[in-house]
DNA sequence: TCTGTTTATGTAAACGTTTACCTTGACTTT
DNA sequence: AAAGTCAAGGTAAACGTTTACATAAACAGA
């Protein structure tokens, strides 16, 4: 591997001249210019990035935490973050499964110019020692406390109390709630929207209607909510169901069918998250819109920001959430009982 | 930010005993272990990677190169590959938009260990210089006319040959193919698959059936199934709808929905690429089950052992490909003409 | 007591850049 | 012609590590 000595060796001039002429600053004639281009080229140099890094301080590479990488949205996260990170001249690496007490360490490592952050453990001691790096990051969603940090982060909880609510408005009292992982913090957001909801109309909270998919389920989206309906429907009446993915919409919406209920006639039904195909489904499926490449873009746009103007005003972003109102999505019938 | 000078300065010791400590090489007692560790502690020092992958020559980053971000596999392909990565300690920076002729830059850019290549376009030049960095890396799938290059690759003219030939033999002959980006490999590969099958069996390609999407269309898969299903319903019959992605097959079948044909009792129609969801709809979309996790692994492990182990025997897999039968597929009905 | 071996640690070069500062020579100004 | 300015390019330090080699002390064997 040719290095920017062997090219002022070759060239006859010193690497302070070579380094001048690459990075097209100072001084030089058009002469050695050209020269000390010709045997950059003929000898197949490129820079060494990672000496270069050393040596500025800044590597262009931007660091992202991720978790729950199985997650419906962050395909769509990454797509957008990339997209602006690249006009910017900046590159962008996963790091799988970080807890958040690892994040300081990697802020300070050196590899980063900065950190998004993505779902991550809410704890305090860690937080304050990522803090103390003096580095940039942002908080993509998550549970934070403090106010002190830059954070775009979507309603879940407006979601849920949104999606319920239009429900309740259509005539259905009986809502089944089936949820994803409950460890993850906007699985919890929504229940309190749906519970709240449910709290202020009046209604009664009943027993088996809210299933919970345990945190470590070996099953798909989809067959949680395919269990969930089964399961329930021989226990309890419901006239609607709420997820918190599209994807346990569909589960819930087939074993629904497979019960010999038509839906929406008899069962109406709110998925999460909009997936492109939901637009598509059969029957066409009503969901919540997550803004989540607005959160990609805010969010990367902040992190440059901070790293190339270093202003260091705190950014808090709370994003709001839409009801995609579709054809699963209809009043409540008026004969009671599942039918068969 | 403290460096290992600090460190090294507070406690009493050399940088070199120091180094010796932090990375547990060479010989020290238990006594300055302990008292480096502690100062190590007290100032909050981190080792800078850039520092030391200069010295080292290694980053520990596999660079992946991926240019069509959107599709439908690449979620599944990025956390199978994070997945085998990060057990060896690697982690995985994307590169998005990178012809290959920049990749031989990367490689020697001394940022990356190695390169996993999607998708990528077929430069022979650029790949000559890619081998000439003396570099890993190892294409993911893709068009590549060399045989002494790594290469883990999916048979997807097999796929579209098997799918075609399974509608031939339920009775099919008038089959509406309706294709993807035509730029794309994978795109020309199952329609050469189909050709064949229809060749075989004696069957005369007829115009309208082929639909093109065009290189750069604004549209959504789905809607490319959509239209073309609206479009052509009217100028011609068929009785099968193939398609190279799942959610053409979604756009497809909400058309012919709408056009009041039953599927698959009117229309037969095939997938492509087995989405999680496509088990769930209505009815079951039978689909190309394309092993991706498999080429993930499989692209990763060739990489690392040939990164750790130097062992330059040339691996070249061509992975097989599924048809999973569902609902919507059945014999092709006796009527003629599109029912409405 | 001398020699040889082992152990713990220090010294300094090296990885490949960037850049502050210096030198040289040519040109301008008076 | 002396002094000043400027352009072009060189010198060498620095970024933060790792590691080959040197050194010194401790200890063992004779």
């Amino acid at each position: 591997m040719a290095t920017i000595k062997d090219v002022a060796k070759n060239a006859g001039v010193s690497i302070a001249t070579v380094s001048r002429i690459l990075n097209k600053k100072g001084k030089y004639t058009g002469e050695t210019e050209k020269k000390v281009l010709r045997i950059a080229g003929d000898l197949g140099y490129t820079a060494n990035l990672t000496a270069k890094s050393l040596k500025t301080g800044l590597t262009g590479t931007i660091g992202i935490v991720i978790n729950e990488f199985h997650l419906l949205h962050y395909p769509l996260l990454l797509s957008t973050v990339l997209n602006v990170l690249s006009k910017q001249g900046f590159t962008l690496e996963i790091i799988l499964n970080a807890r958040l007490s690892e994040c300081a360490l990697l802020l300070s490592g050196g590899r980063f110019d900065g950190l998004l952050i993505t779902d991550t453990d809410n704890d305090a001691g860690a937080l304050r020692s990522l803090i103390q790096t003096g580095g940039d990051f942002v908080f993509l969603g998550g549970d934070i406390d403090r106010e002190d940090v830059n954070l775009v982060e979507i309603d879940y909880f407006q979601g849920g109390y949104l999606a319920a609510k239009r429900l309740i408005s259509l005539g259905h009292t009986e809502i089944l709630f089936i949820e994803d992982n409950e460890d993850l913090f906007y699985t919890r957001e929504i229940k309190r929207g749906y519970l709240l909801a449910l709290d202020e109309n009046g209604i009664q909270y009943k027993e088996p209607l809210i299933i919970r998919s345990g945190n470590r389920t070996p099953f798909s989206r989809e067959m949680i909510g395919f269990n969930a309906v089964n399961n329930v429907i021989e226990e309890a009446y419901f006239s609607a169901i709420l997820t918190t993915d599209d994807k346990i919409a569909y589960g819930a919406l087939r074993a629904s069918r497979e019960e010999s209920l038509k839906i929406p006639a008899n069962i109406s039904i709110i998925g999460f998250g909009n997936m492109s195909t939901s637009e598509y489904l059969y029957p066409q499926l009503t969901t919540i819109e997550i803004p989540v490449s607005q959160m990609g873009e805010l969010g990367a746009e902040i992190l440059i920001n901070n790293i190339k103007r270093k202003d260091n005003i705190v950014k808090r972003v709370k994003l709001k959430i839409q009801l995609i109102e579709r054809e699963s999505l209809v009043k409540k019938p008026t004969r009671q009982g599942n039918v068969k």
